[in-house]
DNA sequence: GGTTTCCGTTGACTTTTGTCAACAGAATTT
DNA sequence: AAATTCTGTTGACAAAAGTCAACGGAAACC
């Protein structure tokens, strides 16, 4: 269970945890099973955990005045879910996070975060996993005010194709901030070519 | 001049900066005045310097295959202007940077910024930063993806009410990733209301 | 002081994307 | 096994936004 996590944290470290490092670890994170359609977060709560998951599936979505859902973020292995503002801020979300599979993430609270980033490994990844967040929400903005909505959905095909075979269509739709009929015209579209 | 700067990372900060470390920041920035219309960075270029604004304006963009420009940042006075990518992952950039206005700008390498790393101060400015440019970007593509382009320009107006005076509307318009008459016509729209 | 560029607006038309409804196959539930 | 829900596609039409062209006033430049 922690092994995923552990690893992921190393691939980020100059130098590997240590026993003791991998001890606080361990006692740190708490392991939850989030079955499908469960809540990690709800819309107006304070986010309490951020959520390494070690597999399965969730998302994170706002919900506006016609119901309908805008999905921003997708988490598979290896990624993280929470929102972030809220986490660190303690204010209400304006974000709902639900398990789109059975998942099974390894909890960590604020407080503990604070802790645990005097470990060197930690701090190093809580620099890097900034940067290429950053990096990240840049390029994906730039994509929205720059290209089409075949070209969006183009890039993120290339980006990310694992997301493509866990997450059905009209999830990806939202992603990209067109409707699921949209989405389907530019597949076949792009098939074509 | 460096007192702006001074006084914006003491802001972030929980107890000021020292005599020696308001000594190293101002042996450390770079003055440069930027005369409108001039380049801090082009395309293609490794972005060698952050640029903290002391006075002016400041745009980071894109350009696509037709010569259309796509505004993915404005920075006015106490903001930064650069891009982090290029700057932290010693890549060829794919935005622009020019002053909009003449403007003055203190610089910093990469490397005198892990050296500033150093000073509590400043680390904690690096923190607050990260997390609220965190924040901005999540909220600004939850926009993309949920707000028409009159709720956009409504939500920007508000957030931002000195860019509307800095800049004019097609450039705001290209930040809002639409053109500049949908922005004429949106806001012909709203004042009716 | 005259010329040129920039800026914002408007109209007419086109393109892109959204909306609504229907449908069929697959997967899931009971 | 039957019923229900989910998923992806398609068609017809509507709405939103883009494109192109023209204009006038303001600002900047010489």
């Amino acid at each position: 269970m922690y092994d995923s996590l552990i690893k992921y944290i190393n691939s980020f470290a100059s130098a590997p945890l240590t026993e003791s490092g991998i001890e606080v670890i361990k006692k740190t994170f708490i392991p939850k099973k989030i079955r499908k359609k469960q809540y990690l977060l709800q819309e107006g709560e304070v986010c309490k955990y951020m959520a390494f998951v070690v597999k399965g599936a969730m998302r994170q979505y706002s919900v506006d005045d016609k119901a309908a859902e805008h999905i921003v973020r997708l988490s598979i292995e290896n990624w993280w879910a929470g929102d972030r503002e809220s986490f660190t801020m303690l204010t209400p979300s304006i974000y709902n996070i639900d398990a789109w599979e059975d998942t099974d993430a390894l909890l960590i609270t604020k407080a503990d975060m604070s802790l645990l980033n005097q470990i060197p490994a930690v701090i190093q990844m809580t620099r890097k996993l900034d940067d290429n967040h950053a990096f990240a929400y840049q390029k994906r903005l730039n994509a929205y005010i720059s290209l089409s909505a075949e070209q969006r959905y183009e890039d993120f095909a290339k980006q990310y194709p694992e997301f493509l075979q866990r997450f059905p269509q009209h999830i990806i739709a939202s992603y990209l901030g067109i409707t699921k009929e949209t989405l389907s015209r530019v597949r076949r579209h792009a098939v074509k070519k």
